[in-house]
DNA sequence: CCGGTATATTTGGTCATACCAATATGGTCA
DNA sequence: TGACCATATTGGTATGACCAAATATACCGG
Protein backbone atom coordinates (compact mmCIF):
# COMPACT_ATOMS: atom_id res chain seq x y z
CA UNK A 1 0.00 0.00 0.00
CA UNK A 2 3.02 2.34 -0.16
CA UNK A 3 1.66 5.64 -0.71
CA UNK A 4 3.61 7.53 -3.50
CA UNK A 5 6.53 7.75 -5.35
CA UNK A 6 8.61 10.64 -4.13
CA UNK A 7 11.28 10.42 -2.16
CA UNK A 8 9.47 12.28 1.20
CA UNK A 9 6.75 9.12 0.95
CA UNK A 10 9.17 6.36 0.52
CA UNK A 11 10.91 7.40 4.01
CA UNK A 12 8.13 8.66 5.45
CA UNK A 13 6.86 4.77 4.95
CA UNK A 14 10.30 3.54 5.90
CA UNK A 15 10.14 5.16 9.27
CA UNK A 16 6.77 4.32 9.71
CA UNK A 17 7.36 0.62 9.69
CA UNK A 18 10.21 0.85 12.10
CA UNK A 19 8.26 2.84 14.32
CA UNK A 20 5.28 0.18 13.69
CA UNK A 21 7.91 -2.52 14.67
CA UNK A 22 8.98 -0.57 17.95
CA UNK A 23 12.69 0.04 16.65
CA UNK A 24 12.18 2.70 18.73
CA UNK A 25 10.55 2.57 21.83
CA UNK A 26 8.02 5.02 23.24
CA UNK A 27 9.24 8.20 24.46
CA UNK A 28 12.99 7.60 22.99
CA UNK A 29 14.40 10.23 20.66
CA UNK A 30 14.01 10.10 16.79
CA UNK A 31 17.09 10.60 15.05
CA UNK A 32 17.39 13.77 13.98
CA UNK A 33 16.25 15.04 10.50
CA UNK A 34 19.85 15.93 9.68
CA UNK A 35 20.86 12.24 10.40
CA UNK A 36 17.90 10.97 9.05
CA UNK A 37 19.03 13.23 5.96
CA UNK A 38 22.29 11.89 5.75
CA UNK A 39 21.15 7.81 6.13
CA UNK A 40 18.18 8.55 3.06
CA UNK A 41 20.69 10.34 1.41
CA UNK A 42 18.07 13.17 1.17
CA UNK A 43 17.78 16.87 1.71
CA UNK A 44 16.03 17.82 5.32
CA UNK A 45 13.41 19.51 3.51
CA UNK A 46 12.19 15.57 2.16
CA UNK A 47 12.81 14.88 6.04
CA UNK A 48 10.81 17.24 7.24
CA UNK A 49 7.98 16.19 5.14
CA UNK A 50 8.31 12.92 6.16
CA UNK A 51 7.89 13.69 9.66
CA UNK A 52 5.47 15.68 9.22
CA UNK A 53 3.09 13.17 7.88
CA UNK A 54 4.61 11.17 10.74
CA UNK A 55 2.94 13.04 13.26
CA UNK A 56 0.08 13.33 11.60
CA UNK A 57 -1.15 9.61 12.08
CA UNK A 58 0.06 10.80 15.71
CA UNK A 59 3.21 8.42 15.67
CA UNK A 60 5.47 10.93 17.02
CA UNK A 61 5.57 14.41 18.23
CA UNK A 62 8.34 17.43 17.32
CA UNK A 63 9.65 19.80 18.89
CA UNK A 64 12.59 21.95 19.10
CA UNK A 65 15.32 19.65 21.18
CA UNK A 66 14.08 16.23 18.79
CA UNK A 67 11.08 14.86 17.70
CA UNK A 68 9.89 11.71 20.58
CA UNK A 69 7.47 8.62 19.51
CA UNK A 70 4.51 8.50 20.77
CA UNK A 71 2.48 5.36 21.68
CA UNK A 72 1.01 3.08 19.58
CA UNK A 73 -2.57 3.70 21.24
CA UNK A 74 -2.14 7.18 20.64
CA UNK A 75 -2.11 7.15 17.30
CA UNK A 76 -4.48 7.70 14.15
CA UNK A 77 -6.44 4.96 13.22
CA UNK A 78 -5.15 5.77 9.52
CA UNK A 79 -1.99 3.93 10.49
CA UNK A 80 -4.39 0.37 10.92
CA UNK A 81 -3.55 -0.76 7.36
CA UNK A 82 0.47 -0.24 7.80
CA UNK A 83 -0.09 -2.52 11.14
CA UNK A 84 -2.32 -5.12 9.14
CA UNK A 85 0.82 -5.17 6.52
CA UNK A 86 3.66 -5.32 9.18
CA UNK A 87 3.72 -9.54 8.94
CA UNK A 88 3.22 -11.43 5.72
CA UNK A 89 -0.25 -12.52 7.32
CA UNK A 90 -1.87 -9.91 9.28
CA UNK A 91 -2.17 -10.33 13.03
CA UNK A 92 -5.30 -12.41 13.65
CA UNK A 93 -6.27 -10.79 16.67
CA UNK A 94 -6.34 -7.38 14.58
CA UNK A 95 -8.64 -8.34 12.11
CA UNK A 96 -10.81 -9.88 14.76
CA UNK A 97 -10.90 -6.58 16.32
CA UNK A 98 -11.58 -5.22 13.27
CA UNK A 99 -14.26 -7.05 12.16
CA UNK A 100 -15.91 -6.68 15.27
CA UNK A 101 -15.46 -2.85 14.90
CA UNK A 102 -16.78 -2.47 11.00
CA UNK A 103 -19.50 -4.38 11.40
CA UNK A 104 -21.02 -2.56 14.43
CA UNK A 105 -21.18 0.12 11.74
CA UNK A 106 -22.15 -1.23 8.89
CA UNK A 107 -25.16 -2.87 10.75
CA UNK A 108 -26.11 0.88 12.55
CA UNK A 109 -25.46 1.90 9.19
CA UNK A 110 -27.70 -0.29 7.35
CA UNK A 111 -30.40 0.03 10.18
CA UNK A 112 -30.52 3.85 9.25
CA UNK A 113 -30.20 3.59 5.33
CA UNK A 114 -33.41 0.88 6.08
CA UNK A 115 -35.03 3.91 7.69
CA UNK A 116 -33.89 6.42 5.18
CA UNK A 117 -34.24 5.06 2.20
CA UNK A 118 -36.62 6.24 -0.64
CA UNK A 119 -38.46 3.10 -2.59
CA UNK A 120 -36.06 3.31 -5.65
CA UNK A 121 -33.20 3.09 -3.25
CA UNK A 122 -35.04 0.09 -1.30
CA UNK A 123 -35.84 -1.63 -5.10
CA UNK A 124 -32.01 -1.21 -5.66
CA UNK A 125 -30.84 -2.30 -2.23
CA UNK A 126 -32.71 -5.23 -2.77
CA UNK A 127 -31.30 -6.38 -5.87
CA UNK A 128 -28.01 -5.93 -5.00
CA UNK A 129 -28.77 -8.83 -2.24
CA UNK A 130 -30.14 -10.91 -4.83
CA UNK A 131 -27.13 -10.15 -6.77
CA UNK A 132 -25.27 -11.41 -3.27
CA UNK A 133 -27.00 -14.24 -3.34
CA UNK A 134 -26.63 -15.53 -6.92
CA UNK A 135 -22.71 -16.75 -5.48
CA UNK A 136 -21.89 -17.97 -8.95
CA UNK A 137 -18.36 -15.43 -9.19
CA UNK A 138 -15.51 -15.85 -7.28
CA UNK A 139 -14.33 -15.14 -3.83
CA UNK A 140 -12.81 -11.82 -4.55
CA UNK A 141 -15.90 -10.39 -6.59
CA UNK A 142 -18.04 -11.49 -4.14
CA UNK A 143 -15.60 -9.34 -1.63
CA UNK A 144 -16.41 -6.55 -4.35
CA UNK A 145 -20.21 -6.70 -4.26
CA UNK A 146 -20.30 -6.83 -0.48
CA UNK A 147 -18.33 -3.83 -0.65
CA UNK A 148 -20.09 -2.33 -2.94
CA UNK A 149 -23.20 -2.92 -1.01
CA UNK A 150 -22.16 -1.55 1.99
CA UNK A 151 -20.69 1.56 0.40
CA UNK A 152 -24.64 1.80 -1.41
CA UNK A 153 -25.49 1.64 1.78
CA UNK A 154 -23.39 4.28 3.33
CA UNK A 155 -24.73 6.33 0.62
CA UNK A 156 -28.35 5.75 1.39
CA UNK A 157 -28.04 6.29 4.61
CA UNK A 158 -26.37 9.66 4.29
CA UNK A 159 -24.07 9.69 7.36
CA UNK A 160 -20.73 11.28 6.61
CA UNK A 161 -19.01 10.26 10.05
CA UNK A 162 -19.73 6.98 8.43
CA UNK A 163 -18.36 7.62 5.58
CA UNK A 164 -15.12 9.38 6.37
CA UNK A 165 -14.05 6.54 9.20
CA UNK A 166 -14.89 3.79 5.87
CA UNK A 167 -12.85 5.69 3.93
CA UNK A 168 -9.60 4.97 6.69
CA UNK A 169 -10.76 1.49 7.42
CA UNK A 170 -12.44 -0.55 4.26
CA UNK A 171 -9.54 0.61 1.93
CA UNK A 172 -7.24 -0.74 3.89
CA UNK A 173 -8.30 -3.58 5.06
CA UNK A 174 -10.12 -4.79 1.71
CA UNK A 175 -6.70 -4.30 0.11
CA UNK A 176 -5.62 -6.76 2.29
CA UNK A 177 -8.64 -9.03 2.17
CA UNK A 178 -8.13 -9.04 -1.66
CA UNK A 179 -4.00 -10.20 -1.34
CA UNK A 180 -5.70 -13.32 1.37
CA UNK A 181 -6.85 -16.34 -0.42
CA UNK A 182 -10.11 -16.84 1.52
CA UNK A 183 -11.59 -20.13 -0.28
CA UNK A 184 -11.94 -22.58 2.14
CA UNK A 185 -13.09 -20.97 4.81
CA UNK A 186 -16.56 -19.10 3.09
CA UNK A 187 -17.69 -22.47 1.24
CA UNK A 188 -17.36 -24.28 4.88
CA UNK A 189 -20.17 -22.12 6.66
CA UNK A 190 -22.26 -21.85 3.47
CA UNK A 191 -25.46 -22.54 5.48
CA UNK A 192 -24.94 -20.12 7.64
CA UNK A 193 -24.29 -17.55 4.96
CA UNK A 194 -27.87 -18.69 3.00
CA UNK A 195 -29.55 -18.01 6.61
CA UNK A 196 -27.89 -14.27 6.93
CA UNK A 197 -28.51 -13.49 3.81
CA UNK A 198 -32.23 -14.77 4.19
CA UNK A 199 -32.62 -12.20 7.17
CA UNK A 200 -30.76 -9.64 4.84
CA UNK A 201 -33.25 -9.88 3.04
CA UNK A 202 -36.41 -10.41 4.61
CA UNK A 203 -35.23 -7.61 6.87
CA UNK A 204 -35.18 -5.26 3.61
CA UNK A 205 -38.35 -6.62 1.63
CA UNK A 206 -40.56 -5.98 4.96
CA UNK A 207 -38.84 -2.56 5.86
CA UNK A 208 -37.23 -4.69 9.13
CA UNK A 209 -34.93 -2.00 10.85
CA UNK A 210 -33.92 -4.02 13.53
CA UNK A 211 -34.04 -7.69 11.40
CA UNK A 212 -31.75 -5.77 8.67
CA UNK A 213 -29.52 -4.66 11.41
CA UNK A 214 -29.24 -8.37 12.78
CA UNK A 215 -28.69 -9.63 9.86
CA UNK A 216 -25.60 -7.79 8.77
CA UNK A 217 -24.54 -7.65 11.97
CA UNK A 218 -24.36 -11.51 11.94
CA UNK A 219 -22.95 -11.84 8.22
CA UNK A 220 -19.74 -10.10 10.02
CA UNK A 221 -19.99 -12.48 12.42
CA UNK A 222 -19.41 -15.17 10.04
CA UNK A 223 -16.94 -13.35 7.98
CA UNK A 224 -15.15 -12.74 11.08
CA UNK A 225 -15.38 -16.35 12.49
CA UNK A 226 -13.94 -17.45 9.08
CA UNK A 227 -11.67 -15.36 8.25
CA UNK A 228 -9.98 -15.26 11.90
CA UNK A 229 -10.12 -19.17 11.83
CA UNK A 230 -8.26 -19.04 8.54
CA UNK A 231 -5.46 -16.54 9.48
CA UNK A 232 -4.99 -18.91 12.63
CA UNK A 233 -4.43 -21.52 10.73
CA UNK A 234 -2.56 -20.19 8.57
CA UNK A 235 0.00 -18.31 11.10
CA UNK A 236 -0.06 -21.56 13.59
CA UNK A 237 -1.64 -19.90 16.24
CA UNK A 238 -4.89 -21.87 15.62
CA UNK A 239 -5.86 -22.54 19.94
CA UNK A 240 -6.25 -20.56 22.74
CA UNK A 241 -4.48 -17.46 22.71
CA UNK A 242 -3.14 -16.13 26.21
CA UNK A 243 -3.95 -12.44 27.18
CA UNK B 1 -8.17 23.18 18.44
CA UNK B 2 -5.67 24.58 16.00
CA UNK B 3 -3.12 22.56 16.19
CA UNK B 4 0.12 24.10 17.21
CA UNK B 5 1.98 27.37 17.15
CA UNK B 6 4.08 26.61 14.14
CA UNK B 7 3.90 28.84 10.46
CA UNK B 8 3.50 25.39 9.04
CA UNK B 9 0.31 24.53 11.19
CA UNK B 10 -1.11 28.11 10.91
CA UNK B 11 -1.13 27.83 7.40
CA UNK B 12 -2.58 24.32 7.47
CA UNK B 13 -5.58 25.56 9.77
CA UNK B 14 -6.61 28.31 7.54
CA UNK B 15 -5.87 26.27 4.25
CA UNK B 16 -8.07 23.55 5.87
CA UNK B 17 -10.90 25.70 7.04
CA UNK B 18 -11.27 27.68 3.72
CA UNK B 19 -11.36 24.12 2.04
CA UNK B 20 -14.25 22.69 3.85
CA UNK B 21 -15.88 25.98 3.63
CA UNK B 22 -15.56 24.99 -0.10
CA UNK B 23 -14.07 28.10 -1.02
CA UNK B 24 -12.36 26.26 -3.09
CA UNK B 25 -14.41 23.45 -5.53
CA UNK B 26 -13.73 20.42 -5.32
CA UNK B 27 -11.35 19.03 -8.13
CA UNK B 28 -10.24 22.80 -8.75
CA UNK B 29 -6.64 23.92 -8.80
CA UNK B 30 -5.06 25.24 -5.66
CA UNK B 31 -2.93 28.23 -5.93
CA UNK B 32 0.60 27.39 -6.58
CA UNK B 33 2.72 26.88 -3.21
CA UNK B 34 4.80 29.86 -4.47
CA UNK B 35 1.44 32.14 -4.63
CA UNK B 36 0.50 30.72 -1.11
CA UNK B 37 4.40 31.20 0.04
CA UNK B 38 3.60 35.23 -1.09
CA UNK B 39 -0.06 35.27 0.22
CA UNK B 40 1.44 34.19 3.82
CA UNK B 41 4.15 35.88 3.96
CA UNK B 42 6.58 32.63 4.13
CA UNK B 43 8.31 30.34 2.81
CA UNK B 44 7.94 27.62 0.46
CA UNK B 45 9.15 25.03 2.90
CA UNK B 46 6.76 26.01 5.52
CA UNK B 47 3.91 25.76 2.59
CA UNK B 48 4.80 22.77 1.67
CA UNK B 49 4.64 21.27 4.81
CA UNK B 50 1.09 22.80 5.50
CA UNK B 51 0.12 20.81 2.16
CA UNK B 52 1.22 17.77 3.13
CA UNK B 53 -0.61 17.90 6.38
CA UNK B 54 -3.99 18.34 4.02
CA UNK B 55 -2.76 15.61 1.86
CA UNK B 56 -2.59 13.64 4.73
CA UNK B 57 -6.45 14.37 5.87
CA UNK B 58 -7.20 13.36 2.16
CA UNK B 59 -8.08 17.11 1.37
CA UNK B 60 -6.04 17.60 -1.81
CA UNK B 61 -3.83 15.94 -4.17
CA UNK B 62 -1.14 16.92 -5.57
CA UNK B 63 1.09 16.84 -8.41
CA UNK B 64 3.33 18.14 -10.23
CA UNK B 65 1.45 20.70 -12.41
CA UNK B 66 -0.86 21.42 -9.29
CA UNK B 67 -2.87 20.20 -6.11
CA UNK B 68 -5.92 19.39 -6.67
CA UNK B 69 -8.76 19.48 -4.25
CA UNK B 70 -10.82 16.34 -3.25
CA UNK B 71 -14.34 15.54 -2.46
CA UNK B 72 -14.72 15.87 1.46
CA UNK B 73 -16.55 12.72 0.88
CA UNK B 74 -13.35 11.25 0.26
CA UNK B 75 -11.96 12.94 3.14
CA UNK B 76 -10.09 11.44 6.31
CA UNK B 77 -11.95 11.25 9.86
CA UNK B 78 -9.60 13.42 11.27
CA UNK B 79 -11.38 16.35 10.10
CA UNK B 80 -14.50 15.72 12.02
CA UNK B 81 -13.67 18.27 14.43
CA UNK B 82 -12.53 20.78 11.62
CA UNK B 83 -15.89 20.45 10.26
CA UNK B 84 -17.68 20.89 13.64
CA UNK B 85 -15.99 24.09 14.40
CA UNK B 86 -16.90 25.54 10.84
CA UNK B 87 -20.25 27.33 12.58
CA UNK B 88 -20.15 28.84 15.92
CA UNK B 89 -22.53 26.19 16.92
CA UNK B 90 -22.01 22.55 14.91
CA UNK B 91 -24.18 21.53 12.80
CA UNK B 92 -27.01 19.36 14.04
CA UNK B 93 -26.81 16.93 11.83
CA UNK B 94 -23.74 16.04 11.73
CA UNK B 95 -23.42 15.52 15.60
CA UNK B 96 -26.73 13.39 15.26
CA UNK B 97 -24.55 11.46 12.75
CA UNK B 98 -21.74 11.36 15.04
CA UNK B 99 -23.17 10.49 18.25
CA UNK B 100 -25.24 7.89 16.42
CA UNK B 101 -22.21 6.25 15.13
CA UNK B 102 -19.90 6.77 18.84
CA UNK B 103 -22.43 5.34 20.13
CA UNK B 104 -23.17 2.06 17.95
CA UNK B 105 -18.86 1.82 18.67
CA UNK B 106 -19.53 2.54 22.25
CA UNK B 107 -22.05 -0.06 22.44
CA UNK B 108 -20.00 -2.87 20.74
CA UNK B 109 -17.14 -1.64 23.11
CA UNK B 110 -18.97 -2.28 25.91
CA UNK B 111 -20.27 -6.04 25.49
CA UNK B 112 -16.69 -6.75 24.39
CA UNK B 113 -15.60 -5.51 27.50
CA UNK B 114 -18.17 -7.17 29.62
CA UNK B 115 -17.33 -10.39 27.87
CA UNK B 116 -13.97 -10.47 28.62
CA UNK B 117 -13.81 -8.57 32.07
CA UNK B 118 -12.00 -9.77 34.84
CA UNK B 119 -13.62 -9.89 38.52
CA UNK B 120 -11.82 -7.31 39.35
CA UNK B 121 -12.41 -5.17 35.81
CA UNK B 122 -15.93 -5.85 36.41
CA UNK B 123 -15.91 -4.27 40.26
CA UNK B 124 -14.09 -1.36 38.64
CA UNK B 125 -16.79 -0.96 35.71
CA UNK B 126 -19.96 -1.34 38.69
CA UNK B 127 -18.22 1.59 41.07
CA UNK B 128 -17.85 3.77 37.89
CA UNK B 129 -21.66 3.32 37.05
CA UNK B 130 -22.63 4.08 40.87
CA UNK B 131 -20.54 6.95 40.55
CA UNK B 132 -22.72 8.27 37.51
CA UNK B 133 -25.72 7.30 39.24
CA UNK B 134 -24.94 10.18 41.81
CA UNK B 135 -25.51 13.14 39.80
CA UNK B 136 -24.68 15.21 42.15
CA UNK B 137 -22.02 17.27 40.13
CA UNK B 138 -22.23 19.83 37.14
CA UNK B 139 -22.95 18.79 33.99
CA UNK B 140 -19.29 19.31 32.54
CA UNK B 141 -17.32 16.81 35.34
CA UNK B 142 -20.85 14.44 34.22
CA UNK B 143 -19.35 14.44 30.78
CA UNK B 144 -15.81 13.67 31.95
CA UNK B 145 -17.09 10.51 34.09
CA UNK B 146 -18.80 9.52 31.46
CA UNK B 147 -15.64 9.99 28.66
CA UNK B 148 -13.38 8.46 31.29
CA UNK B 149 -16.27 5.59 31.63
CA UNK B 150 -15.73 4.55 28.27
CA UNK B 151 -11.76 4.88 27.70
CA UNK B 152 -11.85 2.39 30.92
CA UNK B 153 -13.98 -0.03 28.44
CA UNK B 154 -12.23 0.55 25.86
CA UNK B 155 -9.45 -0.70 27.89
CA UNK B 156 -11.10 -3.57 28.89
CA UNK B 157 -12.49 -4.69 26.12
CA UNK B 158 -8.81 -4.73 24.77
CA UNK B 159 -9.44 -3.41 20.95
CA UNK B 160 -7.20 -1.50 19.31
CA UNK B 161 -8.83 -0.93 16.34
CA UNK B 162 -12.28 1.02 18.36
CA UNK B 163 -9.33 2.72 20.51
CA UNK B 164 -7.91 4.37 17.77
CA UNK B 165 -11.17 5.12 15.92
CA UNK B 166 -12.07 6.86 19.49
CA UNK B 167 -8.70 9.12 19.43
CA UNK B 168 -9.78 10.49 16.02
CA UNK B 169 -13.11 10.92 17.89
CA UNK B 170 -13.77 11.35 21.15
CA UNK B 171 -11.20 14.46 21.53
CA UNK B 172 -12.47 16.28 18.79
CA UNK B 173 -16.38 15.85 19.86
CA UNK B 174 -16.06 16.24 23.69
CA UNK B 175 -13.51 19.41 23.15
CA UNK B 176 -16.30 20.47 21.14
CA UNK B 177 -19.16 19.13 23.69
CA UNK B 178 -17.91 20.96 26.61
CA UNK B 179 -18.10 24.41 24.81
CA UNK B 180 -21.99 23.92 24.50
CA UNK B 181 -23.77 24.64 27.77
CA UNK B 182 -26.00 21.63 27.63
CA UNK B 183 -27.88 22.11 30.80
CA UNK B 184 -31.32 22.16 30.40
CA UNK B 185 -32.12 19.18 27.87
CA UNK B 186 -30.36 16.03 29.88
CA UNK B 187 -32.68 17.75 33.04
CA UNK B 188 -35.88 17.35 31.02
CA UNK B 189 -34.86 13.10 29.88
CA UNK B 190 -33.94 12.34 33.29
CA UNK B 191 -36.36 9.67 34.01
CA UNK B 192 -35.19 8.15 30.52
CA UNK B 193 -31.64 8.05 31.71
CA UNK B 194 -32.19 6.88 34.73
CA UNK B 195 -33.85 4.06 33.11
CA UNK B 196 -31.12 3.85 31.20
CA UNK B 197 -28.42 3.64 33.98
CA UNK B 198 -30.64 1.08 35.75
CA UNK B 199 -30.06 -1.12 32.44
CA UNK B 200 -26.29 -0.29 32.45
CA UNK B 201 -26.27 -1.81 35.99
CA UNK B 202 -28.38 -4.66 35.88
CA UNK B 203 -26.40 -6.04 32.59
CA UNK B 204 -24.00 -5.22 34.62
CA UNK B 205 -24.57 -7.20 37.89
CA UNK B 206 -25.74 -9.82 35.54
CA UNK B 207 -23.44 -9.98 33.15
CA UNK B 208 -25.88 -9.76 30.51
CA UNK B 209 -23.36 -8.79 27.81
CA UNK B 210 -26.97 -7.60 25.56
CA UNK B 211 -28.20 -5.78 28.22
CA UNK B 212 -25.39 -3.88 28.71
CA UNK B 213 -25.23 -3.29 25.57
CA UNK B 214 -28.36 -1.81 24.96
CA UNK B 215 -28.30 0.06 27.92
CA UNK B 216 -24.98 1.84 26.26
CA UNK B 217 -26.86 2.12 22.82
CA UNK B 218 -30.08 3.81 24.91
CA UNK B 219 -27.74 5.69 26.22
CA UNK B 220 -26.90 7.87 23.29
CA UNK B 221 -29.89 7.69 22.18
CA UNK B 222 -30.88 9.56 24.75
CA UNK B 223 -27.49 11.77 24.41
CA UNK B 224 -28.24 12.10 20.54
CA UNK B 225 -31.93 13.47 21.25
CA UNK B 226 -31.57 15.85 23.86
CA UNK B 227 -28.01 16.82 21.86
CA UNK B 228 -29.09 17.34 19.02
CA UNK B 229 -32.48 19.21 19.97
CA UNK B 230 -30.39 21.77 22.20
CA UNK B 231 -29.17 22.34 18.77
CA UNK B 232 -31.52 22.55 16.73
CA UNK B 233 -33.34 25.53 18.73
CA UNK B 234 -30.01 27.32 18.88
CA UNK B 235 -29.55 27.44 15.44
CA UNK B 236 -33.48 27.98 14.75
CA UNK B 237 -33.50 25.21 12.28
CA UNK B 238 -36.08 23.48 14.99
CA UNK B 239 -38.51 21.49 12.55
CA UNK B 240 -38.48 19.04 10.37
CA UNK B 241 -35.39 19.04 7.86
CA UNK B 242 -35.60 18.19 4.35
CA UNK B 243 -33.48 15.46 3.28
C1' DC C 1 30.51 13.62 46.59
C1' DC C 2 26.33 15.77 45.25
C1' DG C 3 23.12 19.39 43.44
C1' DG C 4 22.30 23.37 41.01
C1' DT C 5 23.59 26.81 37.67
C1' DA C 6 25.59 28.78 33.64
C1' DT C 7 27.43 27.79 29.20
C1' DA C 8 27.90 25.27 24.85
C1' DT C 9 25.78 22.21 21.64
C1' DT C 10 22.19 20.00 19.35
C1' DT C 11 17.78 20.18 17.29
C1' DG C 12 13.57 21.66 15.10
C1' DG C 13 11.38 25.77 12.43
C1' DT C 14 12.05 28.88 8.84
C1' DC C 15 13.96 31.26 4.89
C1' DA C 16 16.24 31.93 0.27
C1' DT C 17 17.81 30.18 -4.03
C1' DA C 18 18.44 26.94 -7.47
C1' DC C 19 17.63 22.89 -10.54
C1' DC C 20 14.91 19.05 -12.50
C1' DA C 21 11.00 16.44 -14.21
C1' DA C 22 6.15 16.12 -14.75
C1' DT C 23 2.20 18.58 -15.95
C1' DA C 24 -0.52 22.13 -17.99
C1' DT C 25 -1.05 25.63 -21.50
C1' DG C 26 -1.24 27.77 -25.79
C1' DG C 27 -0.40 27.87 -30.50
C1' DT C 28 0.52 25.54 -34.87
C1' DC C 29 -0.29 22.51 -38.44
C1' DA C 30 -2.78 18.97 -40.97
C1' DT D 1 -11.95 20.52 -35.82
C1' DG D 2 -8.50 17.74 -33.81
C1' DA D 3 -3.84 15.99 -33.05
C1' DC D 4 0.77 17.52 -32.13
C1' DC D 5 4.58 20.26 -30.29
C1' DA D 6 7.13 24.06 -27.89
C1' DT D 7 6.88 26.73 -23.75
C1' DA D 8 5.59 28.27 -19.13
C1' DT D 9 4.12 26.68 -14.79
C1' DT D 10 4.21 23.64 -10.98
C1' DG D 11 5.57 20.28 -7.59
C1' DG D 12 9.83 17.56 -5.74
C1' DT D 13 14.31 17.98 -4.14
C1' DA D 14 18.81 19.88 -2.84
C1' DT D 15 21.99 23.22 -0.46
C1' DG D 16 23.20 26.51 2.86
C1' DA D 17 22.11 29.56 6.32
C1' DC D 18 19.99 31.65 10.62
C1' DC D 19 17.15 31.67 14.89
C1' DA D 20 15.00 30.04 19.12
C1' DA D 21 13.97 26.32 22.02
C1' DA D 22 15.47 22.32 24.21
C1' DT D 23 19.16 19.44 25.58
C1' DA D 24 23.66 18.19 27.07
C1' DT D 25 27.91 19.52 29.33
C1' DA D 26 31.05 21.77 32.21
C1' DC D 27 31.51 24.31 36.10
C1' DC D 28 30.94 25.80 40.68
C1' DG D 29 29.49 25.91 45.48
C1' DG D 30 27.70 23.29 49.25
Amino acid sequence: MASANTKSHEIADLLRTEILRQQYRSGERMPSERDLAARFDASRGAVREALSQLEQLGLINTQPGGARVRDIESASIAILGSLMELQDSPDPRLVDQFLRTFGALAATTAREALEKATPEQLNQMQKMVVSLSNYNGDSDSKLAQWTEFFQYLGSVADNLVVRLISNDLQAQFVEQMATLDLKSAPARKKQNVNQVLGMVRRGLSGKDAELFFSGVQLYFDELRFSVVEELEIRTGSYQKRAS
